[in-house]
DNA sequence: AATACATTTAACAATTAGGTTAAATGTTAA
DNA sequence: TTAACATTTAACCTAATTGTTAAATGTATT
C-alpha cells in the first residue's frame, strides 16, 4: 500500500521469488509452500507480508487459497526510480 | 552488487531520503547528518550500506568525505520487474 | 607535536525479521 | 458430527537491523 511496504516486502529473496513463480499463473499456497525447504507456516507469513504490500492478491476455492500477481504497485517503484535517475522521463 | 544488496538498502526510508538529496548532487557525510535527527554514526552506518550496494560513492577531500549518487545499479531493479510485468518490454 | 575537526568503527541495547513447532481456523467429505 | 486436509496464527527462539555513546582514524592547523 506504500513505496515502504513495497520495498521491504521486494527486499527478501524468498520473497522475490514467489513472486517469479506467480507469473506464470496462480498458484495454491499449498503449491508455493513445495517450491520450497522452509516450511509452511514460514511461507504463510511471506505471503502475508506480499499480501499486505498488495504484491499479491488470494482468492480462496474450497480447501485452497489461490496466490496471484498484482504488478500494479510496482509502478510506484519504478516511478521513484525514474524520478531519482533524474525525471528525465517523457512526462 | 546484487539485486539482493539493491533492494534490501532500498528498503530503508532514511536512506532512500540520502539518495533522494544526493540527486542534487554530491554532499559531505556533515552535510547529510545535518538534515536528520539520528547522530552521525548512524548516518555512517546507512552511508556504508548505500556504499555497499553500490548506490553511493564516496570521496575524500582533505577533511571532508563526499558522496554522490550512482544510478547504475538501479537498472537491475527496473530490468527484474519489468521482466516481473511480463516481459512486455521491446527486447 | 598538539589540538581540533570530520567521519567511521566498536560495543552495546532495543526492535524487527524470519524460522520452527504446535494450536487454531476454515472447508470438504464420510 | 467427526475426520481429514489446507492454510493461517500463536508462541517462541535466534539472527539481523537500527539506534546510542565512546573510542578510533584521518586530515588540517597551530
Amino acid at each position: 500500500m506504500s513505496l515502504q511496504n513495497t520495498l521491504r516486502a521486494l527486499s527478501d529473496p524468498i520473497r522475490r521469488e514467489i513472486l517469479g513463480m506467480l507469473k506464470n499463473g496462480r498458484m495454491s499456497a499449498g503449491d508455493i509452500v513445495a517450491q520450497f525447504e522452509v516450511t509452511g507456516a514460514s511461507i504463510s507469513r511471506h505471503l502475508s507480508v506480499l499480501r499486505e504490500a498488495d504484491l499479491i492478491r488470494d482468492s480462496r476455492e474450497g480447501k485452497f487459497i489461490f496466490y496471484e500477481l498484482n504488478t500494479s504497485v510496482l509502478e510506484d517503484i519504478m516511478l521513484w526510480i525514474t524520478n531519482l535517475k533524474g525525471e528525465k522521463e517523457n512526462d
